[in-house]
DNA sequence: TATAAATCTTAAATTAATCTTAAAAATTCA
DNA sequence: TGAATTTTTAAGATTAATTTAAGATTTATA
């Protein structure tokens, strides 16, 4: 889960950061609109934290230009008290929920759970399954049967990924800019490298899944036959 | 346990302040509605004192506030003894329990230490329990079988934390802002200080619990194998 | 089957996180 | 006040995660 933040007052950014970086989440932030703009179109994210009120272009016009851009991911608005309109408007352009700040840490994870829900995601007790095998995304723990096995940090977000993706084909690409970052200078061998670390733990558990390779296109995971 | 207190009257409040940081609770104090709130939605303290008569916004709004935003700590309401249906209001609002002004201390503490019973914190005369120590939260000392090592102040809540926690773990960011206090610039490293003087006690007790690292995500103290 | 491209696998090199100490600074207590 | 204790700071050591790089293997296809 990679959440974009863009919020010009620097102090409550990086709290948010931290406490989102806490909840697993791959965060990223930036302090201007036009920024804002530039990122949030790279697609790449799955929630966007946006702030109304901005240096260089206004939280609602970075709004309408993403939608106009085609790009839907989920934005949470953040509001003062008294733009009551804009978060109005807000919703009438195209956003999926709003915060009236001060908001508490916890209703703002409960946004981010309801909308990523919303997407198809299930989330148990931070516990994610497929097949034979359990993800702990607390422990950042692999298990199968009595066996358990521990992921660093790549490779929990890793597989993560691929498991939220079951059945579908994720590409190289996809992997480098989902953990990486669009904006690292990781290469295919990067990913290729954590696929192989994957795929070690998974044997040594002596997992159904594997990890399959589609040459040239990407990965899946999947039960073996 | 960090217990939040706020309260206009600033003489009261210093008062209230004084005895229980003798306790060995860990205080924040703040003099105005709004800033209650703002402490408040932090979700940090484990019981918020909570006076009705406030500048800015009054106790119950606040009240009301913290609910709505899924704060559910325990707050002791203080009301006056013309205030009673402020207190009925208040109940129903969901605070936990009242005091009338004015009150004796020996009444508040006991009211603080039921209200963190209840919170399912086992507490048999100040002690508690895991695997092979005990640790007298009265005197700050840890035991373990015929040893005993007195802890700091600091050691005393860290440990106690993580106790409270066992089985989950908990992030260093966690451990700052519930020992430090959230607006503390104190960094990783005093956490992690702090974290080897703990595990030199414990080695000294040849204690069977160890607190075990989790790299980039924070600590989880169990016993070992 | 020969070739080239893509992918895999490993080990070494690099980077980053954490641990440990000791000394400095702050606080407490007699 | 001054000694003892606690807390903070800082620097070097240790350990783990990540990246890099090079050679091996696989696969597609000419």
């Amino acid at each position: 889960m990679r959440i974009l933040i863009i919020e010009d007052e620097k102090k409550l950014a990086e709290a948010i950061k931290h406490i989102l970086v806490k909840n697993k989440y791959i965060v990223d932030m930036v302090h201007d609109g036009i920024s804002g703009l530039d990122y949030g179109l790279t697609g790449i994210y799955d929630i966007i934290i946006l702030d109304i009120m901005l240096p260089e272009m206004n939280g609602l016009d970075v709004l309408k230009e993403l939608r106009k851009n085609k790009i839907f991911t989920p934005i949470i608005l953040l509001t003062a008290k008294d733009e009551i309109q804009d978060k109005v408007r807000g919703l009438d352009y195209g956003a999926d929920d709003y915060l009236t700040k001060p908001f508490s840490i916890d209703e703002l994870l409960a946004r981010i759970r309801a909308l990523s829900r919303r997407r198809g995601d299930i989330i148990v007790d931070d516990i994610i399954e497929i097949e034979d095998i359990k993800l702990n995304l607390s422990t950042y723990e692999l298990i199968c049967g009595n066996k358990s096995v521990k992921l660093s940090l790549k490779e929990c977000h890793i597989i993560e990924f691929l498991i939220k993706r079951k059945g579908q084909v994720v590409s190289k690409e996809e992997i480098l800019e989902k953990i990486w970052g669009f904006d690292s200078d990781a290469e295919y061998n990067n990913v290729e490298v954590y696929i192989s670390f994957l795929r070690k733990k998974l044997a040594y558990l002596h997992s159904r899944i594997n990890i399959k390779t589609l040459r040239g296109i990407g990965y899946s995971i999947e039960g073996s036959i």
